[in-house]
DNA sequence: AATGAATGAGGCTTCATTCAT
DNA sequence: CATGAATGAAGCCTCATTCAT
């Protein structure tokens, strides 16, 4: 802070990772070139060799730290005090940190890439079981999973709630302009909860006044 | 030779975008070249600027045709019998048709692709409203909505459907190798029609035990 | 001859194969640019990628010229009326054709080449056992082999012919300026000659005045 | 630290020089870069630098490092009992020292680098010319060139036997695995002496039998 | 003396697009 | 209508060289 030094550590690979996203996001894995990603960080081409082997690798290192990222949302689900509060803070994470429009471009991206780049599909899979069988395990001990008007497994629940949370998702890449990013989100997330006390529904008064 | 009445020449177009299809399905809007499509298609490269005036323009067409084939499936869905009949159909249709794989591979890119190209953007969103104003009004006019546990409106209703079904066919691009297309594709079709009972379940069951 | 046509036929590949033997005697296989070869063959650096799949396969080609063009003279060797004669074609085929220095330039970085390129050395290697076979037959078919005051074998005698002949090329590339091209090279025979003349010594008069 | 009298670096010079020989023979000049060098050495790359002006400084530095050696065996040769001795010591030092193919591999490559690097090209003219004037007058004076069958001068002997020498030298990269490296050099071995037996026959043998 | 991060020009290659035939 | 040779801009990547530390 009184430091006089400008950089203390310019931690180049995050420099270049940031830059990434926002390219990546706005015009695409393929459609980014290596001097957008260079321009954008305000470095040189040649740099961003010297912390990645080749583009491939920027995007399977993106790829590894929205694996992260992931994990570390779903260890804050873990603490959640109910379920319902749990899947909020895993559905508001999945879409709404930064700008919804880039993570759901770049998610979007991320899966297309997938399907054709075996690394890329190799994390996004890894990714996608790691934080499912997580859920999969949260709804299970749930004291709001016994009372249950489905016949729904614990497994199946949490793909019916991750294909509801992949599909708003993937539908945000539209931006239909005809609201704002907030205002959209809370529609969504007003169909995903009354979705999830469906699913959980207690007794008791809904969890959201 | 002077006889044009007779279509001379096969349908070019469609041939094109067939060929297209299945290169963009293969690798992807940006990494299939305009000689991949000619080499699949069984043409020159130079006579596909005589149907189509660059490559964006193919790509349109081909969102253009999804849209037509969607509509064909919604017409289909109208028909049927019985709301959960036409949710079968819709949903079949969106994922089944084909191989999986490729209608998957090619709708994520066609979203990806929509999140940076308007022109891609607007005839998705265009699709997208034509179908779910469709459904919509479907579901507002089924007797099965009538006697719903859930305060979900008809358009909620709809965008939680989509929302599953999108989801799911997100994640199908990952390829789960541990099934065949068609296992995997029964699991998917099992949990959404148990979430379709539950929001339009009819006949027995009382909401509370 | 009287034909209009300014080019029956462009053999683009010869065109381009003679451009870069220019090049890569000027400067050397690695100091050559696609952008040197395109130039100096007048055309786009693109269509090189018509007739060639990159630059290894160009060189590749050139070996393989040279090859044909070795192959050729050997021809013309068989058919010669005494062995000196056939020796002589071959010594001043390999070398003499063409500007020297060009030719020398170019062998002396074939070979350097094929020491770390394996492609480029099987086919050096292929033409030198080529060439190295027929003149072995040709030197045990004749009778000027038959009185001879040395103990080496034909195969023997061919390596020192060869190596003498290689030997000089190379020497070649240093360019002394001290004389025209055709007054070194006339030194250069003038050895050679002699060297033959020692090891297929015939009683009579020298073959060349 | 204030102490500098006694050699304080190591002989960075000479490292450097070793790291880019090995480096040179294993892929030649150009497909060698500072960071191979650096790397074979053991040392950064800014620091090669400091020792010489660039790249092409350190490929003319090889070639000086070449000529020493060569006058060296030069002086071992002048001090040999006989011609024979003399051209033995030469022949063996010239492609045997090492492993052969990385002698031949940087020689040949060196003649290759001297039909273009004017620098390089004065260097080898220099050392050729020093060695063929000590191994002219060496023959000049030899006794066993008193009574030979042939009209060669001792420049054209001296000329002679240095070709077949660099042409062995030459073939030395094709690396014809059919033998190990001593058998194929002592093959060529045998090949040469018998030369300089018929060149420099003495004692008995008459010329004709 | 020594390091290695940084630069940016330049090399190889691909590809959308045009056009003569 | 159809072909495919041709172009040239642009993308990925390497590497000689410099310079702050």
């Amino acid at each position: 802070m009184s430091d006089s030094r400008i950089e203390p550590a310019p931690d180049r690979r995050e420099q270049i990772l940031n830059a990434a996203m926002i390219c990546f996001a706005r015009r695409g894995f393929h459609q980014t070139s290596m001097h957008h990603i260079s321009g954008e960080a305000g470095i040189s081409v040649g740099l961003i060799y010297r912390y990645f082997e080749n583009k491939d690798a920027v995007i399977s290192a993106m790829a590894d730290n929205h694996k992260s990222e992931i994990q570390q949302v779903l260890e804050r689900a873990r603490g959640a005090e109910t379920l319902l509060a749990a899947l909020e803070i895993l559905f508001t994470a999945h879409c709404c940190e930064n700008e919804p429009q880039v993570t759901a471009a770049f998610v979007v991206d991320l899966f297309a890439e997938a399907s054709r780049n075996p690394r890329v599909a190799e994390l996004v899979r890894d990714v996608t079981k790691t934080v499912m069988d997580g859920v999969t395990d949260l709804i299970a001990r749930a004291t709001e999973s016994k009372n249950a008007t489905h016949d729904l497994t614990p497994r199946q629940l949490t793909e019916l709630i991750f294909a509801v949370s992949d599909g708003m998702l993937m539908r945000e890449v539209l931006n239909v302009s005809t609201a704002t990013d907030s205002e959209r989100r809370e529609r969504q997330l007003e169909v995903a909860r009354r979705l999830w006390r469906l699913l959980f529904k207690s007794e008791s008064a809904p969890v959201y006044a």
